[in-house]
DNA sequence: TCAGCATATAGTACAAGTGCTACATTCAAT
DNA sequence: ATTGAATGTAGCACTTGTACTATATGCTGA
């Protein structure tokens, strides 16, 4: 079983303007369940995530990671791409 | 919740040569989790989806799937390919 | 102001995932 | 022939995921 899953489902939610009732009603799941996931109270079934992952048309990685997704504007989101930026 | 979810476990085994022992020993799991897994008799925790496919390096999708896999040599596997085969 | 939406908290109930133990079968190697 | 590995079956205990209900808060728009 599980240790912590980090999802960014309110993160895709909010780049497209989604409320949770609108995610659930899509998912056919109840709402207060996305919010359990957002909260992080706990993970989705594998079911599930298939389900989320399919209706953002990403891959499940994209949502959901064993590890905490680095911040937007972090080092990692840039990878290969720093020199863009620092000006070389 | 869910419906069915197929999987390729006993196939990426097969494919790279391990046991069920040695699988869930590399996931930490008991041997006979992975045996309930192939068989269909439940389906794993994203928790654990994550680990199996980050163990064959692969991602989620390709071992798991809420529909089934095309055999091997059937039409969706080749897909934009038949023309190979059928000689135009 | 009030209505309605989005979100959070809490609690109950049930289904599903996992661990573990024991035992049966089949097959390969000695 | 016996051993050991890989697999299948069965059952029990415990945790986690999901549904659902109720209630509270804050925000927004009529």
């Amino acid at each position: 079983m599980g240790e912590v899953i980090y999802n960014r489902i309110a993160m895709l939610r909010a780049e497209r303007g989604i409320s949770r009732r609108q995610l659930a009603d899509a998912l056919k799941v109840h709402y207060q369940t996305i919010g359990y996931l957002e909260r992080g109270e706990y993970s989705p079934s594998l079911y599930l995530a298939l389900k989320i992952a399919e209706y953002f048309e990403v891959p499940v990685e994209v949502i959901f990671s064993t590890k905490p997704f680095p911040r937007l504007g972090s080092e990692d989101v840039h990878r290969g791409r720093r020199a863009d930026i620092s000006g070389a």
